[in-house]
DNA sequence: TAAATTTGACAACAGTTGTTGCTTATCCAA
DNA sequence: TTGGATAAGCAACAACTGTTGTCAAATTTA
């Protein structure tokens, strides 16, 4: 995200971002049909007008469209947002965790009884807030002296982002995004605040 | 876990629990052999010499396999350590912190290329010391008067224990995990905090 | 502008998946 | 001990997966 694959696609071949557009579009769609799970490769590429070896030069496996196609859709929020432009402060880390909050519910609507597309959606999205939360860190000038790394802080913040967002995703009763944000933060701000100093 | 599946087990069908150790013992020895990826059901159950709808009767697939298995050894280790039947105390944070160290780096050391493995393998674990977290909290009665719950410090703790076991396990030069656990003993302390008065 | 390179289509192939209905073997309860 | 219930084996089936080598079309490069 902060090697941006955005400049890295503007080089590419036409014909390759078109076919990727049109197999990422029709996934998409039969995947708001009938689900992750019931998707086969071969229903993909028939709704895309694209030949199935065509397929396999691109993505190994559905699995790894959907890698792609998360990474894509999240990054999409992330940038929207603006927060792989802005600096550390716990207002942009609540924002962060309302973006999350919104973007695996709207996951969970259409998918909730998928926990494998949760599972492999999930490993996109960690890993996008963790970058963004180390660039964060890594801005900062004042912090502690301690063993606690950036790293390790952006890990542990990153990882129960994702966990509390997901936790709420799942009630049935739920609070607000926003609510639910001013509720975990001292968690989220206890994590941060063992590699740097808080204002 | 703390539903105990042993006592449910124990009024199974024999046959039921032979077939699953067949089947079981198979996939195990053969994952060792060429990893979660190649392995079939076809393979399994060839080993094992069950019939594939006998497979089908009691696992959807390989995935659902896998889970039963990372679940049963992970459990195991809980057990071996008295975890389940322990309280809460940093000390006992830092074993389990080291138990989860070790069970990842054993799974890495055999399937590290393997994501699809590990994130499944993941969600057994994760739920697994989340509820064991969860239940150590609730027999402490010094709780702090504020919004962080049980049920959150459990997650985000739960989370965060296993996203930085995650990431040591994944390092090249990785210190012990015994020193690993003391180095992050502070973050997830702070987490527990938001929560629970340390003495 | 033409040659070189890359991308995509195609058909064929071997292998695996997931399900089904029927039969046999094993376990449990009376 | 026996009958009923359950678990497992079996073969067949339709469907899908992943790969391969060849050819045509599109793009890039000189």
């Amino acid at each position: 995200m902060l090697s941006n694959p955005k400049i890295e696609e503007e080089k590419l071949d036409p014909r390759i971002k078109r076919t990727r557009k049109l197999i990422q579009r029709s996934f998409m769609d039969i995947i708001a049909e009938k689900g992750f799970q019931s998707i086969s490769v071969q229903d993909v590429t028939a709704r895309a007008g694209v030949n199935r070896a065509t397929f396999y030069a691109h993505f190994p496996d559905k699995y790894a469209l959907l890698d792609y196609s998360i990474g894509e859709a999240f990054r999409r929020e992330i940038e929207q947002r603006m927060l792989n432009v802005c600096e550390f402060n716990l207002d942009n880390i609540r924002v962060l965790i309302v973006t999350v909050c919104e973007f695996i519910k709207n996951i969970h609507s259409h998918n909730s009884a998928d926990v494998q597309y949760q599972t492999l959606a999930e490993t996109q999205i960690r890993s996008q807030v963790y970058e963004l939360i180390l660039h964060w860190l890594e801005k900062i000038k004042t912090i502690k002296n301690c063993t606690v790394s950036r790293e390790r802080a952006a890990t542990a913040t990153s990882w129960a982002i994702y966990g509390l967002a997901h936790q709420w995703a799942h009630e049935k009763q739920k609070s607000s995004a926003k609510t639910f944000a001013d509720e975990v933060l001292p968690l989220i701000a206890a994590n941060l605040g063992q590699t740097i100093k808080f204002p």
